[in-house]
DNA sequence: TTGGTTTGACCCCCG
DNA sequence: ACGGGGGTCAAACCA
């Protein structure tokens, strides 16, 4: 299945784990379906026939090649909208974008190199907004320890437009928060406030918010470091663009430098897949995700996956010996 | 009582 | 060595 090399998207089928995952951390769910189902097909294989398992297989194969073709589809889609989006956005211009490129948060000359990681950049959007656009610089950080070494450390730069009468600078990432420092720098009369991961205590990452000294409308999120946790999930620590209805997440569709990423989380809501907004920018992805959400769809996704659990021998023995675990004994 | 926020003081780094 | 400024701490405050 050539899913993957005609778009650069991510579509993670998510059954009964906790949402833990990244984006990258799956490719493309085409092949690892057909592998799933190969690798089931090969274990019933064991006590069947070999031409009862190429039946099954090219059954198998014939189903999933259809689905695939309808699941290219809505990503050719989803990513031909995505270029438009991002095209037609006037920040979403370019790498730099014009807020953060002449950025009056950044330190003039003055201050240690840990000041000059907010300037550099590179792209990656993939963070969530309170209202409106997002933009997201990404780079390593070379950063001197006492020994004399260096470590890498990972700063993400988010712009965000927000309601310019909200003081807040609350900037909904999906993560908990904890604000420890409000200070007012030199360059911008609006205060910076300083924040740590709040979810793990031993978790490095620091965010810095402040707004924008020439659009009191776009607050400049910094971000050091990488979260050494899984991304919590309840309501309230979830992006506007993934809570709706309860705080269920069951679908979130995020688009970044490699191509919009998917993700189905039925675990949440009793596996039912709702409709979440994508944004208010992205009537698009909305529409899609709706699609995706779509009851057909829905029935679908649940059909196969109980096929494929219930047809696969190593599950249903693991069920019978945790079932009977449960019977007493006689 | 507890957990989060505020805010003044302090520390550290750089010019 | 000194001063300025950003980053962090921690006591006080608040919900």
């Amino acid at each position: 299945m050539d899913t993957a090399r005609r778009s650069p998207v991510c579509l993670d089928l998510m059954v009964g784990l906790p949402m833990v995952c990244e984006p990258s951390s799956a490719r493309c769910t085409g092949m690892r379906a057909q592998a799933d189902i190969a690798s089931s097909a090969c274990g019933r294989a064991t006590s069947m026939t070999s031409s009862e398992a190429n039946k099954i297989m090219e059954a198998k194969f014939t189903e999933v090649t259809e689905e695939n073709r309808r699941l290219t589809e809505m990503i050719g889609y989803l990513y031909a909208n995505s270029q438009n989006f991002a095209r037609q956005s006037p920040e979403g211009e370019g790498e730099q974008p014009a807020s953060t490129a002449a950025s009056p948060t950044s330190p003039v000359g003055k201050k240690r190199s840990r000041e000059s990681m907010d300037t550099s950049d590179s792209g990656d959007v993939n963070s969530d907004k309170k209202m409106g656009t997002a933009e997201a610089e990404h780079i390593d950080v070379e950063s001197p320890l006492s020994n004399g070494t260096c470590r890498r450390i990972k700063v993400k730069r988010v712009c965000t437009r927000i309601d310019p009468s909200d003081t807040s600078l609350v900037v909904k990432d999906g993560y908990q928060w904890r604000k420890y420092g409000q200070k007012v720098t030199r360059d911008n009369p609006s205060p910076r406030a300083y924040f740590r991961c709040a979810f793990a205590p031993s978790c490095p990452v620091k965010k810095k918010v402040q707004r924008s000294a020439e659009d009191s409308s776009v607050v400049e999120a910094t971000y050091e470091g990488e979260h050494n946790h899984p991304r919590p999930t309840r309501a309230g620590e979830l992006p506007s663009c993934a809570t709706q209805g309860g705080g269920s997440v069951p679908c979130s569709i995020s688009i970044n430098s490699s191509g919009p990423t998917i993700t189905l989380d039925l675990t949440k809501n009793g596996g039912g897949v709702q409709v979440v907004e994508a944004g208010e920018a992205q009537p698009d992805l909305k529409k899609v995700c709706r699609e995706v959400a779509s009851p057909e769809f829905r029935a679908a996704l649940v059909e196969q996956m109980a096929r494929e659990l219930t047809g696969d021998r190593k599950f249903t023995d693991a069920l019978a010996a945790a079932i009977l675990r449960k019977l007493p004994d006689y």
